[in-house]
DNA sequence: CCGCAATATCGAACCGGTTCGATTAAGAAA
DNA sequence: TTTCTTAATCGAACCGGTTCGATATTGCGG
């Protein structure tokens, strides 16, 4: 493989020259740029990873941590992966992709052996065991998902509050006065996935503000366990009117199970959700809905995350950032 | 960062003996190697990763080029995705994934800089532009996906053609005589899917050897067409009494087709298909499928990587190696 | 008691870049 | 013509590991 001594040699010049016409860090004559150019050409030569980051301590790669739960529906996951991949590259980084069922072990290796320049943490939670080796770490880090203190980190998340009571809102101007709440499983609660109870505490309080009832219930994540479930929750409240599912796997199944149920969508019951575009599409959904917007998620994490890494001083303190939820209205509910 | 430096300072030896120690290349003494270690814990101690893919020329990261196309239904991809990093982390290795739109120049740079080891390419076509860049390389990699040319690469990929007559031989074993066959949609034949079409001829031949008819038709990807699609062949074919689903988009989208159209699986309708345990569970699918076991592929794949990397001569000539289906029942046919 | 092998450790070179200070040449100011 | 800048380039040091050859120490057979 070339190295840059191979192109200082082929274009009569030093290393240190052809370094500086790579940087551009120091002015080289247009006669000496062209030879070198031709050279980098005729030999192919790309500079060694390994080397640069020795010598810089940067690497030009991010990290990107995720888990996957037992038990857990993962189909969204992908949506925030690849804009974050993509924006990445945008701003010159690759990903590392780091999946292991340690995970604080696993960051505490990849930041550790200096193999990235910043990591993004998928699905924080409340208590997230990452945390801790993520704050004693050089590199920074940029999170999706809220946990407990966000203290000097780099937060985003929806704004999971503001999704329900939008929502609730939108339920209760049509004249709802019972409605269901599909939240995320238990065990997601229990781990300490905020945004369960976020969206859920929410919409408990903007119902009582209103004095209408949201009777919640824990959704599943596998069939045939979910049908039954949903199929249970229509029967305990049969004067419900309206629906709200903030859980994948349930929004997912509904169609199948409201049409085996001869129920019909807005006319028997409304039904609202929380869902990407993408995620709507994948499952050919037809619900009036939140976007999610793991793009927009994904894509600011990574903004944030190279603002810190190019000026780890912090221009400013570190930003916890809600997304605002947006409506889209498909006309489930009436 | 701590340094082997600092280790060797506070352990008392010079740099060489902690390397020594850390590698078991050489035989230190145990009152040294307990000093060592002693130090290296209290330090938080761990090699620069650069540093030592700069002397070594092993970076333990192996490099996962995905694509994903424009209309492409994308749940699948991190079937492959996870067990390819399970496996890698299995092994030691890291994994940087690379989305680029640009693959072939996206993979010429993580080779050229020496950023992996190795790589896996996804979803790779008949006459895949990544591939003349991967010979170029200097790097080994495996395929999951049938290309024109294996020669001198490590191949993976279902057994489409088995796949295919397992499919047609149960429903001619049941009686059926005209069977509707979904193919992958238009463009991924054109793009050079390979699976698509060794499938589907294999389906043709199989059927004409029995002296019975299978229509194929080209899916969708996208709701409403899918579901405008599918009914279109039905009504096509009224007296069709069986149908093959080789198509992720379609089959997630069958059960809600069907039940509107009123069609009862199996009385009126036998339905089979293609597609992972995972995938299946996600949509709740209850067709009688062959299993696409991405999870074996991936893990296949990198385990034949790893060897290459081990041993680039090549114990034996590069591997071409089909996964053989497996029929799973789930009583959608009769 | 000597010579030799095995064991344990050290020092130095090297991997392939980047960057600092020094050097030379050319042009501008005096 | 001399002096001072500025532009263009070079050489050497350094980043943090690994590894080769050399050296010092110890144990053993003869």
């Amino acid at each position: 493989m070339a190295t840059i001594a191979d192109v200082a040699r082929i274009a009569g010049v030093s290393r240190s020259t052809v370094s500086y016409a790579l940087s551009g860090k120091r002015s080289i004559s247009d006669e000496t740029r062209r030879r070198i150019e031709e050279a980098i050409s005729a030999l192919g030569f790309t500079p060694n990873a390994g080397a640069r980051a020795l010598k810089t301590s940067q690497t030009m790669v991010l990290g990107l941590l995720l888990q996957f739960h037992q038990d857990e529906f993962a189909p969204a996951m992908l949506e925030y992966m690849l804009p974050i991949a993509d924006e990445a590259r945008e701003n010159g980084y690759d990903i590392l992709m780091v999946t292991d069922a340690n995970a604080p072990q696993a960051l505490d290796r990849i930041t550790r052996s200096g193999m990235v320049d910043g990591v993004v943490l998928l699905d924080v939670t409340h208590d997230d065991p990452r945390l801790p080796v993520l704050r004693g770490a050089r590199q920074p880090g940029a999170l999706v998902g809220l946990p407990a203190s966000t203290e000097g980190l780099e937060v985003l998340d929806l704004d999971f509050g503001e999704a329900a009571r939008q929502l609730v809102d939108h339920l209760y101007g049509l004249g709802h006065r019972e409605i269901i709440l599909i939240s995320p499983p238990k065990h997601v609660f229990e781990r300490g996935g905020a945004y369960s109870w976020r969206f859920r505490d929410a919409a408990m309080e903007r119902a009582a503000k209103y004095g209408i009832q949201v009777f919640p219930y824990f959704g599943e994540s596998r069939q045939p366990a979910i049908a039954v479930s949903v199929n249970a929750f229509l029967d305990a409240r049969p004067n419900a009117t309206a629906m709200i599912v903030h859980n994948d796997a349930s929004i997912a199944a509904l169609p199948a199970i409201l049409n085996s149920r001869g129920v019909r969508v807005p006319d028997d019951l409304s039904v609202v959700s929380l869902y990407s575009k993408n995620f709507g599409r994948a499952f050919s959904l037809p619900y009036t809905a939140v976007e999610t917007a793991p793009d927009r998620l994904g894509q600011q994490a990574v903004q944030l995350l190279v603002r810190r890494i190019m000026d780890p001083a912090g221009a400013g303190t570190p930003v916890t950032r809600f997304i605002a939820p947006e409506l889209t209205d498909r006309g489930s509910t009436k």
